[in-house]
DNA sequence: ATTATTCATCGTTATTAGACGATAAAGAGT
DNA sequence: ACTCTTTATCGTCTAATAACGATGAATAAT
């Protein structure tokens, strides 16, 4: 079992941060919401852009936009009968801040 | 619709490292999966150890473990009756890689 | 008032994920 | 050969996710 870690008490487990982190990592885990995230982070965008770069349904990109906002990563400011779309700022440094947590 | 972004030809998109953040992203995007590297973060560690860190059945843990070893994360070497897992050295570095995607 | 546009929501279906207990497998030691 | 320990796998159940088409809601423009 060669130099197994003996005193697992010294890890300091955090719970909190556990679900945080899991909870952008799993926003963050369909290829289409990555995408999303990525054409956001070049600049705000109008929902009929976004359904141009994926090919999915309109209501399924909704969806994934609604996880996302859910999610706390992308905000949308709605002007009908457009909704432009934005990449939360703090949003991926908040996702790195936690990512820390695993070192 | 304020400064939307007009030229979405300009934003590069790559498919295959979306799908690779996506599957990483997946792999994280449980509390359960978070704690269990966190704990490996700190040194490798036997299956029995980490069962007691989670209140969680052991055949679930063992479960999120073959999440974690199929996405790439962690490495098991079996060591009859016990297994040894460890954190893939490279794995975390390689997720901040992809990450830096979405700038 | 009517229409056109845009995005969200609903209803449905199929697939995947998460959890558990029970069982199997694989040696190590007796 | 048998037993013990440890981890993986199986079978089952429930819940969540992903996808679509169709419909609904909200307003600006006609």
């Amino acid at each position: 079992m060669a130099n197994c870690l003996t005193n697992l008490d010294s890890v300091q487990l955090d719970e909190t941060i556990e679900k945080e982190l899991a909870a952008y990592a799993k926003a963050l885990g369909h290829p289409a919401r990555v995408r999303l995230l990525k054409i956001l982070a070049s600049g705000q965008c109008l929902g009929t852009d976004l359904f141009e770069q994926l090919d999915l349904a309109q209501s399924t990109i909704s969806e994934h936009l609604r996880i996302l906002r859910q999610a706390g990563l992308v905000h949308a400011e709605v002007q009908h009968p457009r909704t432009c779309f934005s990449l939360k700022p703090e949003a991926l440094a908040k996702v790195r801040e936690l990512f820390d947590y695993l070192d």
